[in-house]
DNA sequence: ATAACGCGGACTGTATTGATCCCCGTTACG
DNA sequence: CGTAACGGGGATCAATACAGTCCGCGTTAT
């Protein structure tokens, strides 16, 4: 079957920590260092969310991105339309029209409306949508508050302060 | 998103006429030019719904394809599965597990069970897979008898006919 | 014996995906 | 005002998967 390709994974990822460390915007550098992906790649999907409303983007130095609703209001479905587009997860190539019988035109009744077949992918896929539309990343944040420790949202914070310190404070030296 | 390919379709659509015309076994070029695809990558997916248990195989001279069981006791999930194998609508690459705060060893909490991202994707593969079993090839078959006039049926048979003869009683006589 | 079958492997071409690089406009900070 | 950190977009590349072809083998009715 057809991927969710990890430009997905790596997007809803990314608006988890967003989601987490609120307010504070984070470089797609900081999210793609934090979370071990690779930055230049992180950079060509971080737009994609943006175009679609889903962060806010911050130019210039300092910059960086933030969630552009509360997560509650962000679903799993707009996330990945935003990332794969709207490719349908079945692509009809009306093989019905090219039956032998019927040489070059195929009756109405063999060529309208939407073959039987095409409707039940359809049907599936709709079925696929609700159920990526039910999540939200709101969801997915509360549940991530409960199992991770309260420490570790403590070392979070320090590694962006650190992050913050060496490219503003310290620009001079690129290395730490 | 991602795709179901057209050998899925190609693949349904050949079960769909052996449904119809019950008993009689199609070979793969027959169905190939019935329907006006290629012989030669038909020829490369037939072969799977039978590894799959869907349609029984004849070899030799007069051969072909039949269903393996009754139209109404084939799934559409059953179908793609075949098809496809079984690679799942999300490969998870564990992201998560590479967050750059615990280095190389992840902490339990966050590396243990399935990915609360992951899970929503298996939700939806599951809720896309249920939606799929729903529906059985008899049903299509039956929606289909009912807006195909009867003629057509006959054109059919006619035509399966015509080739059995060219193949069969007239062996000599490559071309029609 | 022949020719129509199914079966499988090797092979080609093209599209998509993951990923890198470079250049540009923007913005904070010194 | 200059610099360096940002985001954004285009060109490019390697790997993979998919659609489609070709060839050869074993099987079986006539
Ligand atoms: S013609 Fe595309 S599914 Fe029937
Ligand atoms: S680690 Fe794969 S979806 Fe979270």
């Amino acid at each position: 079957m057809a991927h969710i390709t990890v430009s997905v994974e790596y997007a809803i990822h990314c608006l988890l920590w967003l989601a987490i460390s609120d307010d504070r915007a984070l470089s797609s550098r900081d999210l793609a260092e934090f979370q071990g992906i690779s930055p230049t790649f992180l950079a060509k999907i971080l737009p994609k969310l943006e175009k679609a409303g889903i962060v806010g983007a911050h130019e210039g130095v300092r910059g960086g991105y933030r969630l552009a609703r509360p997560a509650s209001q962000i679903s799993f479905l707009q996330i990945v339309d935003a990332i794969e587009g709207e490719k349908p997860l079945f692509d009809c190539q009306e093989v019905r029209r090219r039956c032998a019988l019927y040489g070059d035109c195929p009756p109405k009744w063999a060529s309208g409306g939407v073959c039987a077949i095409h409707a039940v992918m359809l049907q599936a896929e709709k079925a696929m949508r609700a159920s990526l539309a039910l999540q939200s990343l709101g969801d997915i944040a509360m549940r991530f508050n409960r199992i991770a420790p309260a420490k570790f949202f403590d070392e979070i914070d320090e590694w962006v302060d650190e992050r913050m310190a060496i490219r503003t404070g310290r620009s001079g030296k690129p290395e730490a």
